[in-house]
DNA sequence: TTTATGTATGAGCAAATGTTCATTCGAGCA
DNA sequence: TGCTCGAATGAACATTTGCTCATACATAAA
C-alpha cells in the first residue's frame, strides 16, 4: 500500500536524483546488463574471450542444442558483444570489443569481494 | 535439432574455453548482470549515486508503489550493491561500495559507443 | 499500551524469458 | 540441379520476474 506522507522528507535531494535520472539511458543500460545477465550467454562469451569459436563449437561446449546456442547469439549480437564472420559453410563469432572483457572484470571484482 | 557433427571443428580451442568457464564463477556472474538488467532497480541506484535516501523518497521518486521499492530493495541488499540504516522510522539506503559506480561506468561507455 | 507511520514480506497474477522441436535458409559439392 | 550440413528462425511451453494488494513488523509518540 501507499502509505508514505504526501511531502517528501527530502525534496532537494529527490529533485537532484530526479535530474540524474532523467539524464541517463536508464532503458539502454538496464537492457546491457540483462544481456549479461544469463548464465549461457556469459558463458558464450567467456568461450569467445580467448579466440573465435564456431557455432558448432559453441553447442558442442555447453552441451545444449544449436538452435539455443543461436538463439543467445542472436541476442548478444543484436546487442553489439559479439560479432560473426562467415567462412564456408561455418559462422565463426567473436566478440564484438573490448568494453565486454572490462565489464566482465568488473563483475568479476564485485562478485569476488564477497 | 542437433544437427552438428559429432567431431569438434577446433577440438583444442574448445578445450582451452572449457577451461576458462570452469575457472569463472559464472552463475554469480550472471546473478551480478540481472540484478543489474532492470529499468527500476537501474532507477535507485542511479538515485543512491549521490547520496542516500530514504525508502520513502524513492518511492515517491519513481511513482511506484512503496512496496514495489522494498520489493527491489531487497535484492539490491541480497547482492550488497546497496546498504541499509536505520533513523528511527526512516531507513535509508546508499550503494554498498565503489563497484558499483564502476559497473555503471563501463556500462554506459558500450551503450555511448552505438 | 494504544495508535500512527515507515518499512518489509507473502500471495497472486500478467508479462517476459530461455529452452526444445520443427522448419527454413545458405553455402559448398556431386 | 539436387543433396548435405551448418546456422537461423518461428512456435509452443514451462519457468521466472516484477508488479499490486494485503498484511505483518518496527519505531516513535500520545
Amino acid at each position: 500500500m501507499e502509505t508514505c506522507s504526501e511531502t517528501l522528507v527530502h525534496p532537494e535531494a529527490v529533485a537532484e536524483a530526479r535530474r540524474v535520472i532523467d539524464r541517463a539511458p536508464v532503458e539502454a543500460l538496464a537492457e546491457t546488463f540483462k544481456v549479461l545477465g544469463d548464465p549461457t550467454r556469459i558463458r558464450i562469451l567467456l568461450a569467445l574471450s580467448a579466440r573465435e569459436l564456431c557455432v558448432c563449437d559453441l553447442a558442442e561446449l555447453f552441451d545444449v542444442s544449436q538452435s539455443a546456442v543461436s538463439h543467445q547469439l542472436r541476442i548478444l549480437r543484436v546487442h553489439r558483444l559479439v560479432r560473426p564472420r562467415r567462412e564456408g559453410k561455418l559462422v565463426y563469432y567473436r566478440l564484438d570489443d573490448d568494453h565486454v572483457r572490462t565489464l566482465f572484470a568488473e563483475g568479476l571484482r564485485h562478485v569476488k569481494e564477497g
